[in-house]
DNA sequence: TTGTACACCGTACGACGTACTAAGTACAAT
DNA sequence: ATTGTACTTAGTACGTCGTACGGTGTACAA
């Protein structure tokens, strides 16, 4: 019995960094991490995430499916590598010497912007992307638009989080609004011809007095049932807001 | 041939209604709609989304995977049934008199429980639920907290989904890291064993001052790398102070 | 020159959602 | 009472997925 050579499975972290062995032996590889990444990134903007499958992915590479195995561990940790790319190459709007409301905004909408060009990340993205250098150098650039603001550091951590949170959950929304009207190959006027009639039989105005006055109101308001860019302005100017009291506190 | 018999398949509008035809012939249901919703939510609650399948919930109930789908179209639609059932039943602390910081705060806490105790609901649920009846209940609900606070119908809805927003990605971001502690075999001194020594030359603090200085600073203060309730508590405070402009404009 | 580490590929396995078909049931129409 | 038919249930099977496994050939190290 041969003692078996230990090949342990490349660490996700090491992968990140691009701080595996390279190896000196057998063939020239023919791609890199970074073209399996960027052609995954460039298939989940085309078709979305649910196109992006390994076979699909090898294909348009023009090698076989296993192949790409050699270059990523497997799809969760593909995933998490498209992200950490997308992170390290954003854009970054300078903030410096500008008042708060417009640093905390320049992220905001650094973040949104990203999200609405790969909409895909928005539904994968987690709070915590595990800590590669793309989300390293965001998190740095983020933080750095809240220095000098008088926040502790904790609090500087946990504002960035509620901030980015909500650039998250106003990305993920637009981004299933789009969807929806994409899927849907109804227009809006057969969605009512097919819908209407059960929905005013029982949105009971009586049972739902606010509900229905309300719905109604917005529905007329934003065109469309739901205008994500107007939540998100709306959402932005809320959150700095939210922030206010606790950064003019003390000036 | 004989003329097709049309069956349109059963909409999910008449399905969250229970507003389909019921058959007056053939064989006793051995179940219904509300059995399946209620297994489904119990087997998504004890394993998991990813656990829950046509075949395994089928074998729970002691049908055959296929015979599911008489009651239900489709995987999606099941999932669409289960959240509404949540919304139906859902606890709903009474409001009515509260300032309105309370009953905002009380809102958001029935959503952030309601969607602890059933993680994979947060996941799942839209921006824009369908109307079904569990749905309108939770609608009319919140928008009576919302009531008497000089605010226009629009306004209503924008600051309602705005503050709903912030409970979804709460409870998010709550349950990926809840997912990721049980997922992780390691324990965190494993963990640091296994990975401190690459992040030791790859965190350096003359590319990332700031975010060195306050990852570490959060991660001392918070003993796990992520303190969930903490960024509920602290999150709610400034999502009611970032609508307290809004609401105390004309008092 | 040769041994070996490695890139690459083909095949295959066990999951998944669900389409299709056949069998059997119980009410409606006769 | 009988028969037709709408219905529930079940079995089988298709096409998809991620990926384990084993084989083949390459190019560097010894």
């Amino acid at each position: 019995m041969t003692a078996a050579t230990e090949t342990p499975k490349p660490n996700l972290l090491e992968l990140l960094w691009r701080a595996g062995p390279e190896a000196s032996r057998g063939p020239r590889k023919g791609l890199t991490v970074d073209a399996v990444v960027a052609a995954a990134v460039e298939l989940a903007d085309r078709e979305g995430l649910e196109a992006l499958t390994v076979r699909r992915l090898a294909q348009e590479l023009g090698k076989a499916p296993m192949t790409l195995y050699t270059y990523v561990p497997g799809k969760t940790e593909l995933v998490a590598l498209m992200i950490d790319s997308l992170f390290a190459s954003m854009e970054r709007t300078p903030v410096a010497g500008l008042p708060w409301r417009e640093r905390l905004a320049a992220v905001a909408r650094d973040g949104y912007s990203l999200y609405r060009r790969h909409p895909w990340a928005a539904a994968a993205s987690p709070s915590r992307p595990p800590l590669g250098p793309g989300q390293c150098a965001k998190y740095e650039h983020e933080l750095q638009a809240l220095e000098g603001l008088g926040l502790s550091d904790v609090e500087m951590d946990d504002v960035l989080a509620y901030l980015l949170g909500f650039v998250r959950i106003a990305a993920q929304d637009a981004a299933q609004a789009d969807a929806e009207r994409a899927a849907s190959a109804m227009s809006d006027q057969e969605w009512w011809e097919a819908n209407g009639p059960l929905l005013a039989k029982v949105l009971d105005p009586e049972r739902f007095p606010t509900a229905v006055r309300v719905g109604q109101a917005a529905g007329e308001a934003h065109d469309s049932a739901y205008d994500a860019e107007h939540a998100f302005s709306f959402g932005l100017e809320r959150t700095l807001d939210a922030l206010a009291p606790l950064i003019e506190r003390d000036e």
